[in-house]
Order: C-alpha cells, then sequence, then structure tokens
DNA sequence: AACCAACTTGAGCGATCACTCAACAACTAA
DNA sequence: TTAGTTGTTGAGTGATCGCTCAAGTTGGTT
C-alpha cells in the first residue's frame, strides 16, 4: 500500500473546477492551481497527467452535476413543463456569490477553445446531452397529458436551451436585478403558452 | 513629415479584429499577431501600445459595424418589427466561411475576461448600445403602428437581444442546418406573435 | 530494523509570453 | 547635400508558461 495521498481527490476537482469555471482555461495558470490545490506540480501531473486532462475532468464533473440536477429537477417532478419554467425564473437569482460564475461553464468553454479542436467536440457531446434530457422531460411532460400534442419535445428542448443561454449571458451583465426577474419571467410565460394550455403569469 | 508608414491601418485593425475574434483574447499572442499583420514588434506597439489596446481597438470596430449593421437594417426599414424578424432568421446561414465566428466577438469576450476587470465594464457598454439600439427600433416600430401598444420597447428589446445571444451560441454547435432554421423560425414567429399581430409563419 | 512502494517536493527545464530599444532606413525641408 | 524626423527592424529583455524528475518523505510489509 505504502504511502497514501495527502489531498482528497473530490476537493482537488471541486477547487479545479471553480478555478476554471470563473477564470476560463487558457488564464488559468499551472501556478494558480498549485496554489488553489495546495498541492505542488509533481502531485498535480501524477494525478492529473496535464493540464488539458485536469481541464475535461473538472468539465466532466461540472456537467454531471449539471446533469444531475436538471434531472432531479424535471424527471422527479409530476410536472416536468411547469418545473422548466420554474428553472427559467430561478435563472433571474443567479448571483456570482453562490457559483463561481452565473454564466455555464460549458458555453464559456466553447467560446473559448477552437473550432476544430478535439476539446470542442468533447463540450458539445456534453450539450447535445443536456439537450436530450430536456427533452425527455418533455416527452414525459406530453405523456403526462400536460404538453400541448401539437408540440415537438426535441424541438421545443432545443429551444428552451437556447433561452437558458441566452438568459445566462445576460445574467453576465445585468446589473438590474428587476429587469432580470422581467426577462426571465417573460421567457417562463412564452415556454408556458408554447407547450402547455393558459399558464398563470409569473411576475 | 518624414517617412510614412508602410502599413495600412485599416487594414492592420481588421486583421487583429478576425483573430481576437476567433482565437480569443489570451490565445491570441504577439507572434501570432506578428505573422497576421505583418508588422513586427516595435511596429505594432509604436501604432498600438500594447496587446490590450489594440484589442479595444478592435472592440470598438466590431461594435461599430455591429451597430452599424444593424441601424442599416433596421432603422431605414418601414418595418422594424419584421426587420428585426428577419434577422432572427438570417442566424441561421451564420457559417464559418464568410465571418470569423458564429459567435459573437463581444459576448465571447464577455465571458473570457475577468468579472472584476475595466475591460469589461468597456465590453458590458457596448453591449449596451446594442440594446438601446434595438428598443430604439422598436420605438420606432410602435410610432408607425406595427408594434401592439401593451408592448414596452425596453423590455422586449432585453428578450430579442436574449434571443440573439442564445442563437449564436447554438449557431457554434448545431451540425444540423435545417434544425438552426426551425430554431430561428420558433423565434422570429414569436417575435411576431409578442410585438406585432397576426404575423406569417416564416419556415 | 530493513526494505520497498507510493507519494510529495521544488529546483529547474525549454519554450513562449508581452514587450523594448538601439541601429537602421526612408522621406521632407532647409 | 545635409540635417532632422519618423517608421521599421529583430535580437533580446525578464517573466511566466506547462511540465519533468531526481531526491526526499511516509507508512505498510517482512
Amino acid at each position: 500500500m505504502a504511502r497514501a495521498a495527502t489531498y482528497d481527490r473530490n476537493d482537488a476537482l471541486d477547487a479545479a473546477m471553480r478555478l476554471f469555471w470563473t477564470k476560463g482555461y487558457h488564464a488559468t495558470s499551472m501556478k494558480d492551481l498549485e496554489q488553489t490545490l495546495s498541492m505542488r506540480p509533481g502531485s498535480i501531473y501524477a494525478a492529473f497527467h496535464s493540464k488539458e486532462q485536469l481541464f475535461r475532468e473538472t468539465l466532466d464533473r461540472y456537467s454531471a452535476r449539471m446533469e444531475a440536477d436538471l434531472t432531479r429537477l424535471v424527471m422527479q417532478s409530476p410536472a416536468p413543463l411547469k418545473a422548466l419554467q420554474s428553472h427559467l425564473l430561478s435563472l433571474a437569482d443567479l448571483t456570482p456569490c453562490d457559483r463561481p460564475s452565473t454564466a455555464c461553464m460549458l458555453v464559456k468553454s466553447l467560446l473559448e477553445l477552437p473550432q476544430d479542436g478535439e476539446l470542442r467536440d468533447f463540450i458539445t457531446d456534453h450539450l447535445d446531452r443536456v439537450e436530450a434530457l430536456i427533452a425527455a422531460a418533455l416527452k414525459r411532460s406530453a405523456q403526462l397529458g400536460e404538453l400541448r400534442d401539437s408540440c415537438d419535445p426535441d424541438r421545443l428542448a432545443r429551444r428552451i436551451q437556447t433561452y437558458i443561454f441566452g438568459l445566462k449571458i445576460q445574467a453576465q451583465r445585468q446589473k438590474d436585478p428587476q429587469r432580470m426577474q422581467e426577462l426571465c419571467g417573460d421567457l417562463a410565460e412564452e415556454l408556458g403558452r408554447i407547450g402547455g394550455g393558459a399558464v398563470a403569469r409569473t411576475t
């Protein structure tokens, strides 16, 4: 067995994820990681092989949590469409306090990385899975009779994801919380109008 | 008068803009710029002072053109709302061929740069101006009787900008052009439903 | 106690980063 | 022609980049 590792892999990955999430891949240096993880370069490379490999693991971690959160929110709800609506509404309350960035780490990375790289496919695959997850929730919503019959779940899922992308970017620049709430309310209401019957206005 | 500069400032700024737009600020090195601008480091620094200063000038250039395009599209149209709808539709045809990136350079930069930096404010100011431009177009639309009276132009402008943000990100990852057209069509149609009377489906 | 395997350490690798500056080149005005 | 001014050049600055590896530390096994 010999000597045991002094660091906790979960903690280290969490810290690295937060760092990459906030600063982005290029702007995060090994020096930054050494400080944040409280690990020396040798240990980092023994544990994670390379900066890029570590980055991939944090991306995996991020989207795994994202998918888990979304699943919990939406796949266990008796009204998936309503759950998605309230998710859109909740985007108004994103604060830089409880999370490293109001932006989606996958989108940030997508925009930062070169268009032809292999890492890019890695990210788009994750985004595809999130889209598929939303689509699955909408199909369940259709089975439950919540969703209008004429509604194509896959198509609506892409649309919802587009709303989320846009809202999370607006959250990066909007200083006025009320306007942000209006905006999220507008899109949540819109979602109700598209997918369901008459849904009460939330703002 | 002495010696005249051998480079064209406009050409140089254009080339630098394309480079920053595609690769992002951090991933663009002075070596890259030297090659693309066909200038030696000394000339670049004599002309633009620093990498960051050059970046700012390219950001100015980008948003000036963006605002000019938007103005031409929307402020000269007899039906600004319809013009905005067709603008949303046109986002389906964004190809990486004619432009460096399908993403908005301002949004890319917004996500890449640190949240507390001064460059950040520089970018959000530009985005504010674009939002104001859309709002102005909608106010004109209201005057022309095109826009539903109950519609708040400022609020709708934010919503349209959110759609554009989302769509341009989707354009980064969507490979299927038909799905992208569906998506843009959905949002364009929605814009008509919100702002105007009954507007024919475009897809 | 002796040994070994696993892990940590940090000095330091070559490469690249943004950037400088003294020497040189080109043009105008005197 | 000459002096003066401005632009160009590219070798080279110190700093930092991602990363390596020999030496040292730790703890279980024999």
